[in-house]
RNA sequence: GUCCCGGUAGCUCAGCUGGAUAGAGCAGCGGACUUCUAAUCCGCAGGUCGAAGGUUCGAAUCCUUCCCGGGACGCCA
């Protein structure tokens, strides 16, 4: 309490820590190092809190747990606390139950009450870098770039929540033999007349794409089977015209490779307006989507090429590389396949740019953390990349003694419904703008007709909250890694754990403060919490867990934890609107009270909702 | 073949370093609207936590084996 700078404590789990740890400390000296064990309690009726301390401890020192947890209550100060607790709250196999005294759960509350809501950033903050985005030219995004695009703007805007430094990278896929294919394709295309590149499109581009990628690449199955099952004469000598018309092909695109690497100023025009083009279209979606990233945040493969060849040849000299069959590989321990930086051609490889990518992040932008959002199915790559850049030391600051973090924050897969990858119904990947435009369009429908006072001009934009909220809920809201199923009516059905249902209780929340302001009826931020429902003492203790829960986030990156505790929130709220009438309590203290817990509500809940990137809207 | 990830209610999913009777939502059934926005709330019903062993006071959680599903496996990115 001496030290005016250090935050109020307000987190009952740690004010609670501390009166157990000097109760076992006095009560066992043997083990005075014991976790004290507090959690939250599962159901009401046990209490608030509970200490599971007393069974592991008993355990290690060989007596009956249910009277290490008398030993422990005999020792323990709960001051004002909590209500006094005596053998009778040992409950099982040795829990103490404990609940907190209405007015410590409301002192407590108050304190957590500041600006920062309890979350004060650290006294030296962390530099971070995360990789999100990563779209590739010429390449219409779908929704395998949603969840890169999503979970990395939740995990960039909740570390930078808890004070680090954030330095978003979209590590764009702009190089490279296949950019190059249809760098010259496009070219081609150009020249022959075919194509304006003034006016071209992304969906052009996505067509090209794959003009080139099957010009580039012949059917050698196709032909070897031919042969194999004698398919005659004529389908060889088809077959064996698309091979030889595609090493033509691909003898192109390598020409195009080296104009660009070598700066060739018709090639580069071409290049530059394809990537142009591609990203003018994911920085839009970006922004429809709120995802902050913008063109500041690109960082592509083209800007690590000029460092690959001098990159690779200090891996030689200082004999982290070594040859093998030609190639060169960095070995990398626990990891069974080596990390292969030099291809037998004398090529460069994504695992090249990414070690580049990782000693400029970490010893350039000073990263103390590089977070990937990409694909789990890149696990294996980033394992060898990973080990590589930590033996190359190219994940360690300029003289600091120890690497980086470097984590693969990983996703699974968008599945539709028949939980196969999430397709249209020809086939086709489903391109993420179409979607969008799709759950507008449905939001819209329901916002009027659930809403049908909302004035036209309004509508439109709280349609596109809804639907963004929607969808990123449902991709943040489970688990990082597992697949997941993509379900318009699910997510928009907006009943339950859904986004629109998180966006309803905060708009209730602001209702309440327009109708009091509407009656004249002002709230006091300094208003006594009094806490005598049960509705108000579980919102109470829910919001209590706010700051611990944004913590844990930042250590795992995983935003479903954000996720299931706002709904737990929303829940929690809707049960006290439910039972506790705010504006109309006639007792001015009670109203006063509810009032102030109403805004610390709609604080969190905003609060929260901006950190996974959701809107917030005033009214839906 | 090797390695990684998953398997929890009819469906979609939570379940923290092992802790009490495994929790939500949807769907089903039954209640609550002269509303502080019912896009809500309350109740009922619904489970052999893939299977079998093991570790221990206690296992959905940790270990082993197996089954099922998905994925990754040097010269593509």
């Amino acid at each position: 309490m001496s030290e005016h700078h250090a935050p109020k404590q307000f987190d009952p789990v740690v004010i609670l820590s501390e009166r157990f740890a000097r109760a076992i400390r006095a009560a066992f000296p043997d083990a005075a190092a014991a976790d004290p064990m507090i959690t939250p309690s599962r159901r009401a009726e046990f209490g608030d809190f509970q200490s599971n301390a007393a069974m592991p401890l008993a355990k290690k020192l060989g007596v009956n747990p249910r009277e290490a947890a008398a030993k422990i209550i005999a020792e323990l100060d709960l001051g004002d606390l909590a209500e006094p607790v005596s053998d009778a709250d040992i409950a099982g196999p040795g829990f103490i139950n404990l609940r907190l005294k209405p007015q410590t759960l409301g002192a407590m509350l108050g304190a957590m009450d500041t600006p920062s809501l309890g979350i004060d950033p650290p006294a030296d903050p962390p530099t971070v870098v995360v990789d999100l985005c990563g779209v590739n030219l010429a390449k219409q995004m779908h929704v395998g770039h949603l969840r890169s695009m999503v979970i990395g703007d939740a995990v960039a805007r909740s570390l930078e929540r808890l004070g680090a430094k954030v330095v978003r990278q979209n590590h764009v896929g702009d190089w490279g033999l296949p950019i190059a294919m249809v760098t010259s394709r496009v070219r081609g295309e150009a020249e022959a007349g075919r194509l304006e590149l003034d006016g071209l499109t992304l969906d052009d581009l996505d067509r090209l794409y794959r003009e080139a990628q099957l010009e580039c690449s012949p059917d050698g199955r196709g032909l070897a089977a031919a042969r194999k099952w004698d398919m005659g004469p004529k389908a060889i000598a088809e077959l064996e015209a698309q091979v030889s018309g595609s090493e033509e092909a691909l003898a192109r695109a390598k020409a195009t490779l080296l104009s660009l690497q070598s700066g060739d100023a018709e090639t580069v025009r071409v290049w530059r307006t394809i990537a142009d083009v591609t990203l003018n279209e994911c920085l839009a979606i970006c922004k429809r989507l709120r995802v902050l990233v913008d063109e500041e945040h690109s960082a592509g493969e083209s800007s690590y090429a000029d460092e690959l060849s001098p990159l690779v040849q200090d891996l030689i000299d200082r004999k982290v590389a070594e040859e093998d069959h030609g190639a060169l590989i960095i070995r990398v321990r626990d990891v069974t396949q080596p990390c292969l930086v030099r291809k037998s051609d004398g090529g460069f490889l994504y695992a090249t740019t990414d070690l580049a990518a990782i000693r400029r992040r970490v010893q350039k932008l000073g990263a103390d953390r590089v977070i990937y959002c990409v694909d789990a199915r890149q696990s294996l790559h980033f394992q060898q990349v990973f080990g590589a850049a930590i033996r190359a030391g190219y994940a360690t600051k300029p003289g600091a003694h120890s690497h980086s973090s470097l984590e693969h924050a990983g996703f699974g897969m968008v599945l539709g419904e028949d939980h196969r990858p999430f397709k249209t119904r020809s086939g086709e990947n489903v391109k993420l703008a179409a979607l969008l435009v799709e759950a507008e369009e449905r939001a819209l429908r329901v916002v009027t007709e659930k809403n049908p006072d909302l004035p036209e001009t309004e509508r439109g934009p709280i349609a596109s909250d809804i639907s963004v909220a929607a969808i990123k809920y449902a991709d943040l809201s489970n688990d990082r890694v597992k697949d997941y199923v993509f379900s318009f009516d699910r997510m928009l059905s907006f009943e339950g754990n859904t986004g629109p249902y998180l966006l309803y209780a905060l708009v209730r929340v602001r209702s309440i403060f327009r109708k009091a302001a509407e009656r004249g009826i002002e709230g006091e931020p300094g208003a006594e919490l009094l806490l005598r429902e049960p509705a108000e003492r579980t919102l109470a203790l829910t919001l209590l867990r706010y700051p611990s829960v944004l913590r844990a986030v930042g250590e795992t990156l995983e935003p479903h934890r954000l996720c299931n505790y706002l709904y737990e929130l929303a829940s929690s709220f809707s049960g006290f609107f439910d039972a506790c009438p705010v504006l109309i309590a006639e007792d001015p203290a009670v109203r006063a009270s509810r009032l102030r817990l109403c805004a610390l509500t709609g604080r969190v809940l905003e609060d929260g909702l901006t950190t996974l990137g959701m809107p917030t809207p005033q009214r839906m």
